[in-house]
DNA sequence: AAGTGGTCTAGACCACGAA
DNA sequence: TCGTGGTCTAGACCACTTA
């Protein structure tokens, strides 16, 4: 198997760096069962010389695979495919206007604005994004059963969205809307879930009194290791919960 | 999900591996201030040979304190010390007090109270006990840094924990004592997140405002597909936040 | 242009697990 | 003992930011 060496300049996602070439290959190795699940992925020496790599490159793509929950790798052992079908099924990703039709809610969407603007730099850094990068904005007031449950605000490159404003009031489950017309499929995720009080604004927004508690959850959604998308949800506390599922104990240090 | 991040650092047994001291070190001294919050860190080369250790070395101390949430990594910029709240993953089933320890706090539990009862209908339903069980109650209030952060109710099947009430104020992680003193390993959980304003009660343990936004954890843990534990966890939400990692889209319907 | 982090190489030795 | 992953070195060049 060869790796292109270098492609320079391009587009910033056709970059064609070598572990992730060695990370993508192997990812679909293991969904088409060419590693079957329960077996075992050749020995890192012997990868560094199929993709004709060093072993760093190797060792990054098998660290990419096993946090993403491919691979269980073992020193002495091996590195054992794992039937990432059921363990994904554990904390997977799920939109905020899913998870509400699931349980039986009436969901729409009472406004959304899409902007390009360069956000705060604290933005930037979720998504990794340069100085002064130009980024889409898109505010959301989700309705539930007819009375507003949620302010959804996603910032996403507005390199990899070209033309996305003219779809504005046009989806409402935004991963699905990425995935069909940008072929963006969100891979993992990282959510931080904290509370605070309400502010005017907000309160005028989700119609509960200044002050009044509120959830946040501010989500990192990630696509071969690079955030596409940071989204803060602002939710109603009385109205929404989190649920989640948990396997197992932390490994041991 | 990350991989081995939480490493402890007052480990008495510390192996002297050098991307860990580094990383010890380099922790304490962000969380002392000496790379104050907002600051910059030190160049990768400078601490190359401040260390006289490889970039290598580095790089994995640096990426550790990053997926930790203390540092924002920039190509071209620096490393920037960011300010750091504590922060949980829950892929894995962790207990409250150990993850507090493993962020480098020093905490200990102000009172705690055990006594035997008949609860609520609602507990004994998430318990899956029968009407008029028989359930110990543990209530403690968690010190972090020598302010409340949190209180803890535990609710378990009196029948499963004889002589609990003669370890008052003996131990402070729960899962740990119920593996080491009645074999019980927790092996699923699930976990329900929410929001509320304090009480007048929850303002006087928790010293905030009555009305303060509290971060309110509910979690069911379960040993062989039985329930072990019904844990409420009542939160400062200023001082903490809850982090999840995801991976995969759910299974379409 | 200079300095930063990002990637990568070609080695080396160590710690662990199985034969 | 041998093969596995875990750690580490001393370089090198690339990509990004700032000046």
């Amino acid at each position: 198997m060869e790796i292109g060496v270098h492609s320079i300049g391009k587009d910033s996602y056709m970059r064609s760096l070598a572990y992730l070439n060695v990370y993508n290959i192997l990812r679909k190795r293991i969904e088409e069962g060419f590693y079957p699940v329960g077996g075992i992925l050749p020995s890192e020496p012997s990868l560094e010389s199929q993709f004709n790599v060093s072993r760093t490159t190797i060792r990054k793509a098998v660290e990419l695979l096993a946090g993403e929950g491919y691979l269980s790798v073992r020193q002495g052992k091996g590195s054992f495919v794992l039937d990432f079908r059921t363990t994904q099924r554990l904390n997977y990703i799920t939109s905020f206007t899913e998870t509400l039709r699931a349980r039986g809610y009436e969901v729409s969407v009472k406004s959304m604005v899409i902007e390009c603007l360069v956000p705060s730099t604290n933005i930037l850094d979720k998504l990794m994004l340069p100085n002064l990068s130009q980024v889409v904005h898109i505010h959301r007031v989700i309705i539930a059963n007819g009375k507003p449950i949620a302010l959804m605000d996603n910032y996403i490159d507005a390199k990899i969205v070209p033309g996305i404003e003219t779809f504005a009031g046009k989806f409402d489950s935004l991963y699905r809307f990425l995935e069909s017309n940008y072929n963006l499929e969100i891979q993992s995720a990282t959510d931080i879930i904290t509370a605070r009080a309400a502010t005017i604004n907000e309160s005028n927004e989700l119609a509960v009194p200044v002050g009044f508690p509120l959830l946040i959850n501010m989500r990192v959604s990630y696509r071969n290791g690079s955030p596409i998308d940071y989204a803060v949800t602002t939710i109603d506390s009385q109205r929404y919960e989190f649920s989640i599922s948990m396997i197992g104990r932390p490994p041991k240090i």
